[in-house]
DNA sequence: CTGAAAGCGCTTACAG
DNA sequence: CTGAAAGCGCTTACAG
């Protein structure tokens, strides 16, 4: 069965394809008894208008982009399903694309976007990004463009995400004030603007509260990953037996960091306490149940797609468009582990 | 900065658009030096053809879409991956769905893909769809078609899966050459063919070797949840001491299985064994970890892939294609808890 | 209220 | 080797 075109619709109907047109898309120049006609049977032979043809004349393709860093990643997960609900309501379909956090890559994937004529992109930067100019090449191009979660601060569009400053200093103040006084900071490592944001929300808060911030007392995990977390755990417990509490840049090293106190018997939380960060459905299964910070991806997903609309109807109409810088609110989890 | 099109190429060169179009696209009809001199210029514009007036031609769009029935999910998050990669290598992109496992919205999204053009589609059908008429059209319309993972067995088409039933046999016979003989069984729904090989396979290899099946020893998880393999590890540790191993339909259930097991002192594996399936990220982080079944999701994305191209390239020749039935292999991953 | 015609940006059969 | 022209399937300004 070959695809129908309006042409066979107004062959069948005998009238005109401009009729058919319009009629289909109900304007208000077509008589109801015509425009009942056409639907009837365009319903009965299930058309549906060719996406391709009507981009070439409407120069919208209904279609948007996604690139991430890594696509099985529970967060990024998370943003992309919300991305594709609301993209759903907007009947939006998404192209994703992953970066694997490469600039070249990254590079790469959004000239393919420009090229299929996306109505927008979405963009949650590589690690490894050191420039801008393929972001500028979006913006000059007029598409519009919306980062999520990992931005550039020097592009001149909008951006969706969270406070990680202020999500890590209240995650440092609840072990502060369950009477912590030797904080520890698995960190993450020098590039994404997160994890820097996240050691800053940890420096805070020691200083708000007047403890002491010690340099041997924080770690970097250039993996972010739980072999680290336990690594570092295991150096914490041989040459700093003053600490009292980690607090961690994700929550795989967090898990690592558990698992080594186990394995030593070492009391959680009262001999150490452990935060996490991004609440992880594995946060929720480790023993002792681990304390994090949820992020909200699919609320970040949804609302990136909405920033995206708003500009798009905007730029449709040539109003100016006006820049948001949203971020979404994070939220203490608290379980077993402080 | 407008997008440029092949007319303001030939402008700009003083030659015919058609011209353009050949050297472009490697046409032996034009001079080297005419395709220099084009490939040149448009390097240097950073021109990019409109893929909508392309298909238009063509009746190729470079898109595939791919419908899953959720989207973060350890295992669907790695076929995607696969999916993308091997679409990358071909210049292909992918527009992903959900169904949210519903057959409602699978339809819907079927029926959004086919509107876009898209070459082929990938599709994992959803637990409750139950019949076929909206996968037919696919067919019909002659659109390259491929299961992987979840598939129908009423429709014509191509399948990559992974044989549940076999991989099953081999965990619990795994179980029995541990010395296990009373091997209870957290089986999964009773819609998808998924749980109900992997439940088969547990039949035939307790058959296999000689030892008892009982009904009372399997336990219907419905959310394939930690929740269900904690609430139904209790009541065997209560009602049937008897029991040495627990094979799990998924990683999750055997998760919630340790975990009771451990609030309990029950040794693992010595008292009870514990195997889950999937090989989720979470099966290496619990203590003791877990064993399980290896699926290898993005393996099994790439070759969906490359079946769908390959089905796609014989459809353009006007071949007939032969359809496939395709298996990966699964691999025990023994750890501690067996 | 209806329809003929132009045009979106490509590709390609055909002519020269 | 080059180019004029037709056509893919729509939308919409314009004429009647």
């Amino acid at each position: 069965m070959k695809n129908l075109t309006l042409k066979d619709i107004a062959t069948a109907l005998n009238i005109s394809v401009t009729t058919v047109s319009k009629a289909l898309k109900n304007y208000p120049d077509v008589s109801a008894k015509t425009k009942e006609r056409v639907k009837a049977y365009a319903k009965k032979v299930n058309f549906t208008p060719n996406a391709h043809a009507a981009f070439l004349r409407t120069q919208e393709s209904k279609l948007i982009g996604v690139v991430i860093p890594r696509l099985n990643h529970f967060f990024f997960s998370n943003v992309l399903r919300g991305i594709m609900k609301a993209a759903e309501e907007k009947d939006y379909m998404v192209i994703v694309l992953s970066s694997d956090e490469t600039y070249e890559l990254e590079k790469k994937q959004i000239n393919r976007l420009l090229q299929q004529n996306v109505d927008g992109i979405l963009l949650s930067i590589a690690d490894s990004t050191h420039d801008t100019k393929h972001i500028d090449a979006i913006i000059e191009q007029k598409v519009p463009l919306i980062f999520f979660d990992k931005y550039s601060k020097l592009s001149n569009c909008s951006s969706i995400v969270i406070n990680d400053q202020k999500a890590a200093f209240n995650a440092v103040e609840h072990l502060i004030k369950q009477g912590k006084k030797n904080i520890a900071h698995l960190r993450g490592p020098f590039l994404p603007q997160n994890s820097i944001d996240r050691f800053l929300g940890y420096r805070k808060a020691l200083e708000h509260y007047g403890l002491a911030y010690k340099k041997e007392w924080v770690f970097t995990c250039n993996q972010i990953s739980n072999e680290e977390g336990y690594a570092y755990t295991q150096e914490i417990i041989k040459k700093h037996p003053e600490i009292d509490a980690i607090f961690a840049v994700a929550d795989m090293p967090a898990v690592g960091a558990i698992k080594c106190l186990n394995e030593h018997n070492i009391a959680i939380p009262d001999q150490i306490a452990v935060m996490g960060f991004s609440n992880w459905r594995i946060s929720n299964l480790v023993t002792p149940t681990l304390s994090t910070v949820n992020q909200p991806g699919i609320e970040m997903g949804e609302k990136a797609f909405q920033m995206f609309y708003r500009e798009y109807q905007l730029m449709k109409k040539n109003e100016t468009v006006i820049f948001e810088k949203i971020e979404v609110d994070t939220e203490i989890i608290i379980r077993q582990s402080t």
